[in-house]
DNA sequence: TCCAATTGATTGAGTGTTCAACGATGACTC
DNA sequence: GAGTCATCGTTGAACACTCAATCAATTGGA
């Protein structure tokens, strides 16, 4: 296509941080949860998110856009959850294409083990090195690369319908 | 131990737009280099930095220095780029335990090939939605970050050490 | 000098992820 | 109604990562 817009001295230093620390926050979030409470940070958010709603019951599918997670990823970690007793499966009768994740008593246990640390974890490499103007920038920042993420599926989208329009994202 | 202190409602909406957005971020940079040049971030990481040192030449442990994976990553990853003959192992005569990891040209031909997609790619999905002002703040952001996660690796180390010593991270 | 501890690097088992394909049901249109 | 298309959810293969174990070479002391 057109000329590479190269990355300034400026921006490598900044990407490169940015990589570094990002990459390696989650590295460690993962590594905390598998240590202390033997789960990967995937099903913790799925374990949140049933406890969080109405029956401790969700929809397969609402549970994958909540959690926000492929289909395929959420079918393959219900199947272990309930594999370990902390979720089971139960048929939807209005739609039979359909089925519900439900929590169990096991799995309400299990967060409600793993939260206390997960949470001070997060406070103490996130909040605690922070001030309150900075958290203010994190979110407005983060709200920008997250309208242009969001931004380009939808593009996808419309690409996909009306294919043949060639236009330029930028 | 003592009460645990539980994010507030700010506190829980920042984090889950820092999740979502950064997570999303690397999948779909994921995606972008997967699609266009058949390789995961970690591998063209491992290209850029050999494509940039001495004779196209590292030893395996600088080498995971440098891209800060973990050796067992590293030792996996140069596998793999070996079999597609972007890389090549040579033996360290000074030190029979050590390895070299050498660029081949077809492996530099292939960097050559992706660097131009990745960095628009990140162009348009980082520096482009930020602001001057914001890039260093995020730079900030990301310094407190990595400097409390890089402080946590030598607590760890000391501990090691000088283990029996129960002190508080806090 | 010799033994113990450390370091460089690799390996295999186990696990989670993606991608593409699939079967089954539902919705829509002629 | 019958045919088409979209949607719900699952599956299996391929792949990358982690963790713990391993081997060989080196370093450091007694």
């Amino acid at each position: 296509m057109t000329e590479v817009r190269w990355l300034s001295d400026r921006e490598q230093a900044v990407w490169r941080r940015f990589i570094y620390a990002t990459g390696k926050f989650y590295e460690e979030l993962e590594r905390q949860l598998q240590r202390d409470s033997n789960m990967p940070h995937t099903y913790y958010t799925i374990l949140v998110a049933l406890s969080e709603s109405d029956n401790r019951t969700m929809r397969m599918s609402d549970l994958a856009d909540e959690c926000r997670s492929s289909r395929s990823r959420l079918s393959h970690a219900v199947a272990k959850l309930e594999a370990a007793g902390w979720v089971t499966r139960r048929g939807c009768p209005s739609d039979k294409r359909g089925s519900y994740a439900v929590l169990t008593d096991a799995g309400f246990a299990a967060i409600d083990d793993a939260a206390p640390g997960h949470v001070e974890w997060v406070r103490q490499h996130l909040f605690d090195v922070l001030t309150e103007e900075q958290l203010d920038q994190l979110e407005r920042i983060c709200g920008a690369i997250e309208n242009r993420i969001d931004g380009d599926a939808d593009n996808r989208m419309e690409r996909q319908l009306a294919s043949g329009a060639d236009r330029q994202v930028s």
